[in-house]
DNA sequence: ACCGCGATGCACT
DNA sequence: GTGCATCGCGGTG
């Protein structure tokens, strides 16, 4: 999964056909305290610990819905937190939804991209290869930089947030 | 520019 | 009761 997480850069995702290209994404396995599925299945995670291939979504402060992509082998618990895109496709939709205009809004954090995209509970455990979901991979190779994941407190050393180098479409620069 | 905080769900101690 | 894989706003340099 630490070699899947750098290749989602510059991928596309879409919801119901709207959404955009992958350009910042955090990776999470089960050895790692900061993830939700260290320490086991639990109601919540479950999909975490299912098939590769498929969404994992969770319920953030309370307010903001989080989209993973599920990674490896089934019942490993890996998982790669999308956590911001540029938008390329259904701009009008996003607009409305996060009730902003400027295209650097839309998507910037993984919460803004799941109200952009219309992710909820809904999406959990769904398949990443079937409507609503469109993933598409990308054509070529982009620069890739990382960094510490942000707004975690476990685990913060490890180097495992990856983005396209540049971008204006980030949640955070990279340093 | 940074810092603090409120909103709010829910898994877990 | 506590602690978040967050966001946006309002205060202060």
């Amino acid at each position: 999964m630490h070699e899947v997480a750098p290749e989602l850069i510059g991928a596309t995702l879409l919801v119901d056909g709207v959404g955009g290209t992958i350009v910042e994404v955090e990776a999470y396995d089960q050895e790692d305290p900061a993830s939700h599925g260290f320490g086991g299945r639990t109601a919540r995670n479950g999909a975490m610990f299912g098939p590769p291939g498929h969404a994992y979504v969770y319920r953030s402060y309370g307010i903001h819905w989080c989209l993973n992509l599920v990674c490896d082998v089934e019942g490993s618990a890996e998982a790669v937190l999308i956590r911001a895109l540029e938008p390329t496709d259904g701009l009008d939709a996003m607009r409305i939804r996060r009730r902003v205009v400027e295209p650097r809004a839309l998507c910037s954090g993984p919460g803004k991209l799941c109200e952009a995209l219309g992710v909820t509970r809904e999406h959990d455990g769904l398949p990443l290869d079937r409507p609503p979901f469109e993933l598409r991979a990308r054509a070529s190779a982009p620069e890739v930089v990382t960094g510490p994941r942000i707004g975690i407190t476990k685990a913060a050393e490890q180097v495992w947030r990856y983005g396209l180098r540049d971008s204006p479409f980030l949640s955070r620069p990279f340093r």
